[in-house]
DNA sequence: AACTATCGGATCGAATAATGATCCATGGAT
DNA sequence: ATCCATGGATCATTATTCGATCCGATAGTT
């Protein structure tokens, strides 16, 4: 890891939860030097994204990343045009839906509304999708570049439930019925007792970027739910799209005759 | 310049006017060397702060500043409930409205509402107000604790404009009056035509953590404006620092007789 | 009051990671 | 067809980061 990353990784230890740190609980917690820690913090606090509270000297995210989102917001709005979808289709169904992106380091967990029943899904924010395992993952491979596509299927997938879709052909099964239907659906593949359906959100390159996703408990699931899901994802993906662009991207699959 | 403080500097150079950079160009506007800049972009990308895309090899902010402003905000809302009361601020008033907020690099200006006249005062966000040459930093100062006050006034003030503060007693002046009435004014200091009214506001502490200003052109200025803007940003002032901790805190200055 | 543990912070020689001149392949523009 | 700028890769040199250690302050505990 370089320093460079090593000070940003420090970053992901303010959370909702935990929005304050201390010198030294911080260098545990990461497993750095305290002395390594602390130039980290001051560096990082040089430049505004951390700043020190004065009096008890703990440490908490700064100004600077209210601009950063602020700037990626303006440029690329996708959660200014997705979050009210998003509760649309939550308030609809009742239950949890989220919303993912692709990027270096995965499907990432952008934004999630909550089922209000006490029997639901929960999502974290942040959390990285594995791709072969979840609807979310496969409603995008299915409308992603091919190269990506062959690429990921070269790596031997990890089974998280004893459902977890891990033999190559199954997966490539699952993949191509998404890209022809339009969206996919999860069968307890990342955890235990969980359904969703999932549609892919779609760039101005007819190349998805992300997904939307629906995930209930199996136990509330029947034809007329799941048929239901299926109609909100793809009316939702479209709005998001439509509203993203101006207009909706005409899709483009890998694996298409 | 640690090499952690480089990386981020490269944040910096994503605005809203110029979202995207290819590296050549980043590199020669940051004046680093092209592999050094491909090295802490990488480095960036690696961690989510920035992304590449994929046709054009351009850089832009990534997904992941979104999520630790999500952090801060709820950690500490001063935008959410400050930028409401802004826009309430600039619609009594028509006028340009800011807010800033004192960190690291000094005083921070956070969110702006511009006045819909075409003859007004444009703020950009993110620039860093002059403690000594803006109406905003004496507000701040006036608030301050007494050291903070003192080693500021020990650097020899710059000049912007004729009218600019810069001999001591005459800053000294400005702003014991500030302390004593709770507000402070800014004649041309920063830029010439332009004047301004500001107040405080307060941290738990009594202290200040930032201040919020009216700035109109000096032509538009009669008695009558003048009374009313002091009124309204007191009234903001008191407003957002009561959203912020339940209460209003009671001041603390650094120079009460 | 003395002791102890822990805190944030500072120091400095050793170890490591950052640096940048240089090269390469690609793709527009003229 | 040629030229130039682009993004990216390489590697010996060098500057920066690393972390064991020390320090003073604070807060419990005995």
């Amino acid at each position: 890891m370089s320093t460079v990353e090593k000070a940003i990784s420090l970053l992901n230890f303010f959370t909702e939860d935990e929005p304050e740190w201390g010198l030294s609980d911080l260098a545990r917690q990461a497993r750095f030097d305290k002395a390594t820690t602390r130039r980290l913090l001051v560096a990082l606090a040089n430049s505004g994204l951390v700043e020190q509270h004065a009096a008890t000297r703990r440490y908490q995210l700064g100004a600077s990343v209210l601009r950063l989102a602020r700037v990626r917001e303006t440029h690329f709005p996708l959660l200014q045009v997705a979050v009210p979808v998003l509760r649309e289709v939550a308030a609809a169904t009742d239950e949890t839906v989220h919303l993912s992106e692709f990027g270096a380091r995965g499907l990432v967990t952008l934004h999630v509304e909550e089922s209000s029943k006490a029997n639901r899904v929960s999502v974290a924010t942040g959390q990285i999708l594995p791709l072969h395992a979840t609807a979310s993952g496969i409603a995008f491979l299915a409308f992603s570049p091919a190269p990506l596509v062959k690429s990921y299927l070269r790596k031997t997938p990890a089974a998280f439930t004893r459902h977890t879709l891990v033999q190559p052909a199954r997966l490539d099964d699952a993949i191509t019925a998404a890209a022809a239907r339009g969206y996919s659906q999860g069968e307890q593949g990342f955890e235990d007792g969980v359904v969703s359906v999932a549609a892919p959100i779609l760039g101005l390159d007819g190349y998805a970027l992300g997904s939307i996703a629906i995930a209930m408990p199996l136990s509330r699931r029947t034809k007329a739910t799941t048929d239901h899901h299926v109609q909100a994802v793809r009316g939702a993906s479209e709005k998001i799209s439509a509203r993203l662009f101006g207009e909706q991207p005409s899709p483009r699959q890998p694996r298409v005759a």
